[in-house]
DNA sequence: TAGATTGTTAATCGATTAACAATC
DNA sequence: TAGATTGTTAATCGATTAACAATC
């Protein structure tokens, strides 16, 4: 099968993605702030990076600068959004309605870049039925009509360790391709969809190495 | 000054450090289900990496195993635990006591390697002067005091990322020397201090490009 | 001893950075 | 035009991996 466009020919490093989000995020600031172009040395300054990786990254997917000029903000900016699929509004579940699931759901961040969570799973019966700020918390019997009558392509797991795989066995099974793993266990997919293990509690442990080495 | 020990002589990667932070995970678990010995090669099949780099990873810190049999599971555990300084409690201050600042509370993840969140701090009304599970929730004004006579060396900033560098500096000049921040915001601190940025949405957002790309 | 697996060196791979011709 | 900054090539750096002598 031919890749499906001219950027995926060459695999582009996952870190260059990474960055590409910052530096949106950063585009959207600046164009707030009436800022009208920026250099790749001053885009860089402000993550403490080279200017040429910056313009290496932008150069896995075209040429979006002027040569003496720099970047416009706001069409650097809207090219970035279409890269990174972020120029859509992209439907989300949030499956566990516990301590860290209310708190990802009102995470300011998410919605920011056009994450919307449009339906809550939930099997507690106390919360099964009625409705936060307007999203319904229904039953994860309801996960396959659900995920297909509202189109939710991405899932947020926020249930405990031990229900965690199970839980995203039947994501996948309704049709769920993408998955944000905040349990504290490992979970596995299969190749055709992409999952993501957030460890919150790595960071505390390598800080913790560095502390008794005097910081830094 | 001299390096205070001899594997500060080479630097680490940073890589290697959170690594070694799963080998450490894991070996917990390996030395819970009874198992003795295990090889680089074994333990490496476990994340999916290579098994030289596994060995690598240890040998930055020394020589652990034994040829021809592997590592001793609960050696090596000890050996990795005391690396990282994860072979004593570090007493944690949690700050902001929100829905993110609650669900990091009580996030199993952080007390399993001896990380105790021994004091809360919290300038709601509502909130300050009350307890959560023992815990005293305290308002921010008392934060130099409590600092020292609770020797907090670690701080968790959950607070709107509006009030997050004002609380950082706070708690830098009381004395803290590493902090983790949940806000939404990059914050910045002196050389003298370790600072991780947690960035909760990254991963959704560079998710977003994979989902599009078709899936992985 | 024979088999297994380490610790370590050397080779490979990939990512970052410096440098500069092209050009606005 | 002169100055600034891009896009890109080549050089550098660092991390991963293969290979294997040492040795349990």
């Amino acid at each position: 099968m031919a890749p499906r466009s001219s950027y995926r020919i060459q695999k582009i490093p996952e870190m260059t993605i990474r960055r590409l989000s910052l530096y949106t995020r950063c585009l959207v600031q600046l164009e707030e702030d009436g800022i009208k172009t920026i250099s790749s040395q001053a885009l860089a300054e402000r993550f403490n990076l080279n200017s040429a990786q910056v313009r290496k990254d932008l150069a896995y997917f075209g040429e979006f600068g002027v040569r003496g000029i720099g970047y416009y903000v706001s069409g650097l900016k809207a090219e970035l959004q279409k890269i990174l699929n972020l120029d859509r509004e992209w439907q989300v579940a949030l499956v566990g309605y516990g301590n860290l699931g209310s708190a990802l759901f009102r995470y300011k961040g998410f919605a920011r870049q056009g994450f919307r969570i449009s339906a809550i799973f939930d099997d507690d019966p106390a919360k099964a039925g009625r409705a936060a700020d307007g999203v319904p918390i229904l039953p994860t019997s309801d996960l396959p009509r659900e995920v297909k009558a509202r189109n939710l392509q991405i899932a947020i797991v926020a249930v405990p360790a031990e229900s965690a795989q199970a839980v995203t066995d039947k994501l996948v099974a309704a049709g769920v391709k993408g998955v944000l793993n905040f349990a504290p266990s490992r979970i596995r997919v299969g190749r055709e969809v992409r999952l993501k293990n957030v460890d919150l509690s790595i960071e505390l442990e390598t800080l913790s190495f560095y502390l008794a080495q005097g910081a830094r």
